[in-house]
DNA sequence: AAGTATATACGAATAATTTCGTAAAATGAA
DNA sequence: TTCATTTTACGAAATTATTCGTATATACTT
């Protein structure tokens, strides 16, 4: 019975949604700025594909003002996991670890985030024994 | 100018490819077979994908016998890490500590996992000071 | 009020992906 | 050889995702 559905957002909704997870409920003037920053798209593109969003439940938007100000009523974390979840599966046929040491690899990554993951590890192993 | 070409595969042509790297070149029949033990699918329609991967350059396939004998062209570490920087982008912002953090966490990892991944970071620390 | 700018509504074209029917070719069995 | 089975070839329908043109409404400016 979760409010949350399983929808799975396509990859130009995703952008949306980071959009307003960034930056909190928004016009779709805003959101659509916020797009052309990295890629060329009509205005009114961005405006069918919220309204749409909004259809599916994705989005809430308060319409009391003619520009109106949509919310994702996805939660960034929930979403995540989920598209995670679905990524390890087809990706890495479910081996967390692989994906893991792959994301960490030939990638530069600061001290402190290094001693954050050593503390999660620490943490489980705690649990686990 | 690599032969590796930056394609991405689709969700269908991705299950595919998992199955021939997991079990090495094989015919549509068997690439079938395998798909069918989690999903409803036609022959055909399996054999229609992997011909249009024939044609995108992500198959190769060995004709000289009926059964045609497919075998990947694309490598699996490096198509892997293309999906996950890309996977990375969109839905984490390109934060590869959330994705880690999120990774594993809620997750049941064993204990010979974390200490792979504790000597991978330690190794990290190492080249990073 | 008239004109301009900006917003949403709506429908539909385009593109990408997935699906499969049907036919023809190759193989094996009776 | 004849019939049944399995395979590839081919085309196109069905589905999903993306894009945008045009119309209409709302607000702002002069």
């Amino acid at each position: 019975m979760s409010l949350e559905k399983n929808l799975k957002p396509t990859e130009s909704e995703l952008e949306i949604l980071q959009v307003l997870w960034q930056h909190g409920p928004s016009t779709v003037r805003f959101v659509h700025e916020e797009l052309s920053k990295t890629k060329e798209v009509g205005y009114t593109t961005t405006l069918k594909l919220m309204q749409i969003m909004g259809e599916k439940g994705m989005l809430a938007a308060d319409k009391s003002n003619r520009s109106h100000v949509y919310r994702p009523l996805l939660e960034e974390e929930h979403t995540q996991r989920q598209l995670l979840d679905r990524f390890l599966d087809s990706t890495f046929r479910g081996s967390a670890m692989k994906l893991v040491m792959q994301a960490l690899g030939n990638r530069t990554t600061s001290q402190e985030e290094l001693n954050e993951i050593r503390n999660l590890i620490d943490k489980m192993e705690g649990g686990n024994k």
